[in-house]
DNA sequence: TTAGCCTTGATC
DNA sequence: GATCAAGGCTAA
């Protein structure tokens, strides 16, 4: 090693106290990719980003990660990178050498947090040393602008709008003031008036879609209920079938298979899971009152973008998937704080399987469907989008091509939404054993449903079980792209979105 | 494929 | 000129 090299070590030593790599434990280099990490995952984050990596995990996607068994499931490492904050879009597509990039100004912050933690470390308390690694300083300005997170809560996180009291304040649920926080749940008193009037006035520049609405209602499939799918499915009793192909199935689920016999009382049980759906052109019609409210409540020249538009349509998604979650029998029988552990970390994928859901009732080939009834062609958004993006459009629109050729139903999406409520590999549910068994007995509701429906087809419920690592990997891709556009500032702040956005990342 | 070291080049 | 976070190279 040249003189410099040491005398530069021997400075950063001076400076930096050693810190591990937050992904797998090792030595710190420096600041690589948005934040400290090790020289083996500066370097497997770059392969991984450069070559466009997909990565399989033969486990259950929560393999251990450390020194001695980082290299054992690229999978779970890529996760851990993006999950600690590694940045996708600091690998430079063109792959330009030297200089500095954006993010420069989040080391420097970053720095002076430690500097100001190690001055003070007499006095810090073990959480504060556990969220050492995390690059966004509580005080980033993309996030100063956002509603309190409270403090108290165990995680710094508490679903504000749909758990109140554990804000610390109490009192029931309650819609928020509009003059604060546009999202406003609906009150009983629906249909807005205004909500099938013309949305025009949006823009309509590169990449813009425009709104306009003569009728919701005429634009809507002709009916949003769950018999809809059904009702090409042959006659349920037709034949006896064959067990499934569990082999095929995830080991997460493989596990719990269910090996007896089909119960006479799961169709019953299913109509339960069916019980709590939300009314599609409901929710349309929410979601078409609110964003006229948000453009009548803006100026000429400061109407909503496209983006603003599609984030305030997947939070008032996300709103109406939280509410449901929350509705429905089986997870009130769970602690409030399971609740919200279970949410937290889901959300993302509930909102992904909801949007695929909509696709494969409504949706026509290589056309995207929106809660709001429009279509958007699929080669004006990959044209037009930014490459991120475009690839999880592409990712999705895959995978609903998969899910139309299984003829999948409504009963089999709520089932899996249920699948990926319940999952009781999540860290820290107090009642782990009432969440498995849910998720066993809605297995077996799934595995019934899809041999009585599908005499012809055995391994169906195999393949439906086979479609949900994609749509993990889809949601952690969603989540890390809207971070990224939430620190550029692009995601508006008051929203149920960046609420779940920062809970992960704090 | 991994991971340690080297080179590069914008910024300080 | 020093720094440092990118990408590149290459032995294992």
């Amino acid at each position: 090693m040249c003189k410099t090299a040491v005398l530069k070590k021997i400075n950063r030593h001076k400076t930096e106290p050693e810190e591990s790599c937050p992904v797998c434990g090792d030595k710190v280099s420096g600041y690589h990719y948005g934040l400290l990490t090790c020289e083996s995952c500066k370097g497997f984050f770059k392969r991984s980003v450069q070559n466009n990596k997909h990565y399989i995990c033969a486990e259950q996607q929560s393999c251990p990660m450390n020194l001695s068994q980082r290299k054992r499931c690229p999978f779970c490492r890529f996760q851990k990178c993006l999950a600690v904050g590694m940045k996708r879009e600091a690998v430079r597509p063109d792959r330009m050498r030297g200089g500095r990039n954006k993010f420069g100004p989040i080391y420097r912050r970053d720095r002076q947090m430690k500097r100001q933690k190690a001055n003070t470390a007499p006095f810090r308390t073990e959480k504060e040393t556990t969220q050492t690694h995390c690059p966004i300083s509580p005080n980033d300005p993309h996030l100063s602008g956002c509603r309190s997170i409270d403090p108290s809560s165990s995680d710094g996180f508490s679903v504000t709008y749909m758990y109140p009291s554990s804000t610390g304040q109490g009192g029931e649920l309650k819609p928020l003031d509009s003059s604060v926080n546009h999202r406003v749940l609906t009150p009983p008193s629906l249909p807005y008036p205004g909500a099938y009037c013309s949305l025009s006035g949006f823009p309509q520049e590169k990449g813009e879609f425009f709104l306009s609405y003569s009728s919701a209602s005429s634009q809507y499939p002709e009916s949003l209920t769950p018999k809809t799918a059904t009702t090409s499915r042959k006659s349920p009793e037709s034949s006896p079938c064959s067990t499934p192909n569990s082999a095929a199935a995830p080991s997460q689920f493989l596990s719990k298979t269910p090996t007896t016999p089909p119960s006479p009382h799961s169709r019953s049980f299913l109509n339960q899971l069916m019980e709590g759906e939300q009314d599609e052109s409901l929710l349309c019609t929410k979601v078409l009152a609110i964003l006229q409210r948000e453009q009548a409540n803006r100026g000429k020249h400061d109407r909503l973008n496209t983006f603003s538009i599609m984030c305030k349509i997947a939070d008032q998604t996300l709103f109406g998937l939280v509410e449901w979650a929350r509705n429905t029998d089986l997870f009130k029988e769970l602690k409030v704080e399971d609740q919200m552990v279970l949410l937290q970390s889901c959300w993302s994928e509930l909102l992904v399987l909801d949007h695929l859901c909509r696709q494969v009732t409504y949706g026509k080939e290589s056309c995207v469907y929106l809660v709001t009834g429009q279509q958007i062609e699929v080669s004006t958004i990959v044209s037009q989008a930014g490459v991120t993006l475009s690839s999880l459009v592409s990712r999705a629109q895959d995978l609903v091509a998969k899910l139309k050729a299984l003829q999948l139903d409504k009963q089999e999406f709520v089932c899996l939404k249920y699948l990926v409520l319940f999952n009781p590999d999540v860290k820290s549910v107090q009642n782990r054993k009432q969440v498995e068994l849910t998720q066993e007995k809605v297995n077996r509701a799934l595995m019934e449903h899809t041999q009585r429906n599908n005499p012809g087809h055995s391994d169906k419920f195999g393949q439906l079980l086979l479609r949900l690592p994609e749509v993990r990997s889809i949601s952690l891709q969603v989540e890390d792209y809207l971070y990224q556009r939430h620190l550029l500032g692009d995601l508006p702040c008051n929203s149920l979105l960046a609420e779940m956005l920062h809970a992960k990342h704090s």
